[in-house]
DNA sequence: TTGGAATGTCAACAAGGCTGACATAAAATG
DNA sequence: CATTTTATGTCAGCCTTGTTGACATTCCAA
């Protein structure tokens, strides 16, 4: 339960972690400055949202369908690691407000196709430029090195089953 | 509202950011990355509190107070920037359950100076090593110069505002 | 053809955000 | 000293977004 605690000068010897001696400090700092990035990167479009009567699961949800028009719901469920039922509250309301369409699938009738409208495809739009034009700053500000390492750290810390339904949905978008 | 839809070959000319050429498939990924890194970020010390009925308001609650042990109520108000009727449903919860403890003011009698109690020190250590070990490993897998790379994006991912809190914070505590 | 698995929907509940209204006590100010 | 401002806490009620349970539909395999 507890390997913290340990300060310079207790390290357990002079391994290759000693080219990367990490004080409990050291890794706090990190955890801050990931707990207050995270609530910079989703205040603007939480400000968006709001005046929508939106939240953050509607985004999440359209960024992905934008990401991959025609996916499933199963599909989107694995992306985002909800309950089925939490996600459909949320497709629900896209699907009646006509951001989102949901068409039965071709193959499978059991499945549901989901393809932004074009007024989802403005909201999304809107929301994503708002973000993308957050994070290109941080970039900018950080420069090019800064920007290979933060995603290094970022893809090392998501959990494995995550991340590999990441890429798949990166590729086969591509 | 779209300085977005711009694809390699549009670029606006040869200024500085030809150096740091940023498609929106680039960003997009920036993002994707942030929002499933966050996830595995807090996904060790969330299974910890839904053991013990708590979230993750509890953690935060118990996170800055360990680190600004005889913090008052309004201060953490403005790290957490919740309403403080939110976060007094959150510290009453831990202060009878005998987490923490909420002295009143002895200069200002109307503050609260809030510290953790023993059986606090012991959750918050728990939940924390968990966050730092998994801290820990991403920066190992990285490197130390990604780490650095990690911790400059993100500072200029924080608002301004949240960034000049957080120095403050980190200053008054070492 | 029938039973199980997969997929999606509806209902109800809980946590934890929020606002508004109000009480109290202490501090600061005129 | 009287008044106002500040810090804190509490009650009530709302919303979003998680959860689980129950159920309908569709597909597939025994």
């Amino acid at each position: 339960m507890s390997d913290g605690r340990n300060g310079p000068g207790f390290g357990t010897g002079f391994g290759s972690e000693s080219l990367l001696f990490l004080t409990d400090e050291q890794l706090r700092q990190g955890i801050e400055a990931m707990f207050f990035a995270y609530r910079g990167f989703t205040a603007d479009p939480d400000r968006i949202l709001s005046e929508l009567a939106y939240g953050r699961a509607h985004h999440r949800a359209l960024h992905f369908i934008a990401r991959a028009p025609g996916t499933t719901v199963n599909n989107l469920l694995g992306i985002l690691g909800v309950s089925k039922q939490s996600l459909n509250r949320v497709l629900r309301a896209l699907v009646e407000d006509g951001l989102v369409e949901s068409r039965v699938g071709t193959l499978d009738k059991r499945e549901r196709n989901l393809t932004l409208t074009p007024r989802g495809e403005e909201l999304e739009a809107r929301l994503s430029d708002a973000q993308r034009a957050r994070m290109r700053g941080a970039y900018k500000e950080a420069g090019p090195d800064a920007v290979q390492g933060f995603k290094k750290v970022l893809e090392a810390m998501m959990d494995q089953d995550m991340y590999r339904a990441y890429k798949k949905l990166r590729d086969s978008a591509s």
